[in-house]
DNA sequence: TAGATTGTTAATCGATTAACAATC
DNA sequence: TAGATTGTTAATCGATTAACAATC
């Protein structure tokens, strides 16, 4: 009837501003850590090297965290930053790929500190089945769907070869996993519904690589 | 004298670019592997999910790599963005923090069929001293300079825990290495000659949590 | 030569920086 | 109230997209 009334509508956070929010929260973790109480996006654009100009800018997508005159409360701020990135909230992963890479991502504890727990192990290989990292049992293929359903996983990792990649990632989809932590060296081709955040490894490498072949 | 006449100077790449260059790499990887021998930007682009336009401005950040009325050829362009890449020349690599990450990518064979060769292991830990990885042995961080020096590396690896990383990277410059691969969760303070790439994994993790508070 | 597709210039879009009025 | 510093608007800068002439 009419297309102009609308939800209040979340206004869309471009992703440089995204990007940059982890450091934020790095920087003020640190800051409340030492006991300091506020802060002035001049002070911070300083210890972070960026400009002022932009610290505001980035708070100011999500409302503003600040008061004129006085600055940011530190505590506050990062209280705030951390809900932004839902670290308010405990999600529950599992690790399929028990090789070097993924049983390395189950030992690093201080994942859990930020809630992410991580609940489970997947691998084809049936010499490491029933295996234990960190209590954490390596479990086959065939239970994935069952286990997801039964303990409320909410988050995948994956840490298998890409050519196994792209069905993995499908079954996944299917039972109902929201977000995956894509190692895999692939494109991953998904419903929008499930968020894909890729980190891979080769492609930072050769950035190194790339950045040491100019200037001295 | 005259601050106008300068060498022909290497225009600045942006980051954007820089970027994207390892995932064309993959992508035309493919392509020549399959046996694709020429390929148009319009082609490229609906593989890609990214416009013909970029492609195009991307390949003439550096020259252009095509011909007009033909497109690219797949292996040319395959080699060329290699050696844009580095990919041409070996690395030599230590890792430093000889633990669950750092013995996973000393394990990770791919790298060595790019060039990046893995060299020594380095641990402070005197329990794990001696033992080997991939028949790579973990020494102690005292013989750290020396082995730099006598073999040769390029690039270290740095999984140790923050508190430590800033120390080592000084140690790191002051030998003359070149780039940094780093894994520690801290920002490095080195003289520019020193390159350094971030991979900050719970920063990733963070924008996968974030992502996943929006929309169902 | 005609058709295809690049290389490149121009137009648009978005992100960063600067400036300043609002306000604590 | 005066000073400080945000929130926000305006200006600038850079990156992406569109358009098209050059050319294979």
């Amino acid at each position: 009837m009419n297309k102009k009334i609308q939800e209040p509508e979340e206004k869309e956070i471009s992703k440089a501003v995204i990007g940059r929010l982890p450091r934020y929260f790095r920087y003020l973790a640190e800051l409340k850590d030492e006991g300091v109480e506020r802060i002035s996006s001049m002070e911070l654009s300083q210890l972070m090297q960026v400009t002022a100009s932009q610290i505001r800018q980035d708070f100011n997508n999500f409302g503003g965290f600040g008061q004129q005159g006085y600055g940011y409360n530190v505590a506050y701020l990062y209280g705030e930053i951390g809900k932004l990135l839902g670290l308010d909230e405990t999600h529950r992963l599992i690790v399929i790929g028990a090789g070097n890479l993924g049983q390395a991502l189950a030992n690093y504890a201080n994942f859990e500190s930020r809630g992410f727990l991580i609940k489970g192990l997947f691998d084809t290989r049936k010499e490491i089945l029933g295996k234990k990292v960190r209590g954490i049992e390596i479990m086959p293929m065939e239970q994935l769907e069952t286990f997801i359903a039964g303990n409320d996983i909410d988050i995948a990792v994956l840490t298998i070869p890409k050519t196994e990649a792209l069905a993995v990632s499908k079954r996944l989809a299917d039972c109902g996993i929201r977000g995956i932590w894509n190692f895999a060296h692939i494109d991953l081709d998904l419903p929008k519904s499930v968020k894909v955040e890729d980190v891979h490894l080769s492609d930072s490498l050769m950035k190194l690589s790339y950045a040491m072949k100019r200037e001295g």
